[in-house]
RNA sequence: AUAGUGGGUCU
């Protein structure tokens, strides 16, 4: 089964999942059946394609064959709901959950408030929030780094920034990932000098910010109308930096465009196919 | 030994 398994899982991941379906026949002739692990990685790369009609349907025949879903199981389903932009049907996933009595993890909420912060429901999100701790569950960094994006999306970077705060009080790093959340906060909300500062001290720190994260403190400058600072970015990009990809020369043309710069809109298309740079 | 969760950029 474990071999099986694996590559049922890689298959899935790499997106065939036809070849997947075939692997799990092949068991069944081979009379290996497949087991929750099985079903919640086919479950899963359903619900990555958006096909949760076909993810319940093959919920139900596990359920047929004897085997019970798990928690993983229930979370990897909730998560698809969620991300089809269904929370009210992950709320009732999660009710049968508690129905049942199947084990409530740090996953399990970390899915769900994400679900409600992308459906900018940060009450809710709270609520569950508050829950998990109740239930004895220690937030993580994805806890925090998912509220963190929900109010930024929500335009309330205070308390994206209040997050942030707790978030060392209870002993948690920040990552990359929750910098360039912060990042991409701050310039959503105009504070871009925030945001170039938050990129400092992300390399001070330790963490390499990637091209995405330069680009949209570039971005942030280029739509403030400081195309200047934006190309003393890519400078500095280019000399210790990651390399700028075209979306960050995209970035700085729309800028000296918007500023009806068109002749350094033209110089910089040119410098785009000296660097190797396909225009798109 | 195998399954589930966070940011990511322009038009």
């Amino acid at each position: 089964v474990v071999s099986f398994n694996t590559l049922i899982n890689g298959y899935c991941k790499s997106g065939n999942i036809e070849e997947g379906f075939r692997l799990k026949k092949v068991m069944e002739e081979d009379k290996t059946f497949p087991d929750v692990l099985t079903y919640s990685a086919l479950i899963n790369a359903l619900c990555r394609d958006c096909r949760l009609e076909d993810a319940n349907r093959l919920l139900d025949e596990m359920c047929d064959r004897g085997l019970s879903p798990n928690n993983v199981t229930f979370t990897t389903l909730i998560n698809g709901q969620c991300n089809n932009g269904r929370v009210d049907l992950a709320m009732e996933i999660y009710q049968q959950m508690l129905r049942k009595g199947v084990k409530l993890d740090l996953v399990l909420y970390n899915v769900l408030i994400n679900g409600f912060c992308k459906v900018e429901n940060l009450k809710e999100a709270r609520k569950l929030f508050k829950e998990m701790q109740e239930r004895g569950l220690k937030p993580d960094k994805i806890t925090y780094t998912t509220l963190i994006d929900g109010y930024s999306k929500e335009g309330d970077l205070d308390s994206a920034f209040v997050i942030r705060r707790e978030m060392a009080e209870m002993g948690v790093e920040l990552d990359n990932v929750a910098y360039t959340a912060l990042i991409s906060a701050s310039c959503r909300a105009g504070k871009v000098v925030d945001a170039e500062k938050l990129l400092r001290e992300m390399m001070r720190v330790g963490f390499n910010p990637d091209a995405a994260s330069y680009t949209m403190v570039i971005d942030g400058f280029c739509k403030k109308g400081d195309v200047r600072t934006g190309f003393t970015l890519l400078e500095e990009m280019q000399r210790n930096g990651p390399r700028p990809g075209i979306v960050t020369y995209n970035v700085l043309m729309n800028g000296l465009c918007k500023k009806g710069q068109m002749k350094n809109a033209k110089v910089l298309l040119d410098a785009m196919h000296n660097l190797g740079i396909v225009p798109d």
